[in-house]
DNA sequence: ACAAAAGTGTTGTTACTACACCCATGG
DNA sequence: CCATGGGTGTAGTAACAACACTTTTGT
């Protein structure tokens, strides 16, 4: 039961903050920006902002993300929302999380002048968060490795061709440790959703990789691990 | 990054409502407060109410359920945040809703004149709900499933001590399908979770049941069915 | 020919499913 | 003694973990 009157003192801001990871070469990385506002000037954040007056929060992540840092994120979900009056010391606001994914190759950076940096960290070892971030950050982090488990999420980090030593590396990115090689392919091949591309990547001095693609790029629901 | 400034048009109302699940005679149920205000007169919804000032979400939640129902849930989460800007007719008010359970024995109602009228609802016949609340019940019913499958949660449905026919019925009601009794209880005694209070449970013509609790109430995570 | 990453099978163990009868009690 | 739910075991199958060598290419 919801109850709409007029304004009031219980009238809150919502803000949306985004938690974007991608895999580079190896490394769960994830996106933040170092904030050049009081209190937190030099501190570093998810990018996030107000959300609109007539906007879904979905549609203001997605805006934001698009100013804040060029990047349209391939998977896109709610995270959870942190709404603990003192997370910001200058009024209540509540932050609706959002949790990202993206191809290492969409994750090229648009640097405007307005921000003082925007740049990829490693999950391992993540500066000083303003806010709860940190907070976010685990609950964040806690998702993606659950959702690995039994969803087709890692599709999301991937470009149209890849190999399986790029799946690979993306599915030990996350989950932190190394897996066995064959049965991970075994594993992969049963569940059907990834077929050879016929196109091999060339290119080390060593025998070429078979290109493989998913067969559907919809998320689904398996057990994958 | 999230920003604050002064009140503006950007506020929002923030309020909680709480889906609250329950197993009576082998159907999993749910309560539902019937609306005595417009536009909703007569609909029924998940009782909720606004946030408070200075309050955190959980908190609002406990109180609201305190008020409006007599209820404390012996399991509370938050499940997600509903923020379509046409969700509520009167204004712009998005919605934490959150996740509750409680056992059958617990869920006596308080009832008030406040409140038109406060019942526990089948989930598998639930009326017209208020708001976007059908889709908020989707969700929680999905969030249910999931986590019975991998944490401990039936445990908050069940009193302190109980049949193994009890804890079975409470996995059938959820998940709405039958399960083989003796790998069930197999399965159930391998997890070491449980063990027998040595008490039996007489009453019915038949072989009385053994009776047993939970070694440990606190939520875990495992690989339940 | 060598370095470097790609690719490939088997075996033992463990977990899951399906299935039917005897037991203890109250009336 | 009968009705009612309580309580138990086995066998076949499927999934998982551990493990090392051969292949193909570039230099």
């Amino acid at each position: 039961m919801t109850a709409a009157t007029h304004p009031s003192k219980q009238d809150v801001k919502v803000a949306v903050d985004a938690v974007i990871f991608t895999v580079r070469d190896g490394r769960l990385m994830t996106l933040l920006i170092q904030m050049n506002k009081r209190p937190f000037t030099g501190r570093w954040a998810f990018p996030g902002g107000l959300l609109g007056d007539r906007q879904t929060a979905l549609a203001a992540v997605r805006r934001i993300l698009r100013e804040q840092t060029g990047i349209a994120p391939s998977y896109l979900e709610q995270l959870a929302t942190f709404d603990d009056p003192g997370r910001d010391p200058l009024g209540r606001v509540i932050s609706m999380a959002y949790f990202a994914l993206i191809p290492d190759a969409g994750a090229r950076l648009r640097t405007t002048a307005k921000y003082t940096d925007v740049r990829w960290w490693p999950v391992a070892g993540l500066p000083a968060l303003a806010y709860d971030h940190r907070e976010i950050a685990a609950a964040a982090l806690a998702r993606l490795r659950a959702k690995l488990g039994y969803t087709n999420i890692a599709w999301s980090m991937l470009p149209r061709e890849f190999t399986f030593a790029d799946l690979q590396e993306v599915y030990e990115a996350i989950l932190g440790r190394g897996l066995d090689k064959r049965n991970f392919r075994k594993k992969m091949m049963s569940l059907g959703l990834i077929a050879p591309s016929g196109n091999l990547a060339r290119g080390g001095s060593h025998r070429p990789a078979a290109l493989f693609r998913f067969r559907d790029r919809r998320p689904s629901f398996m057990d994958i691990l």
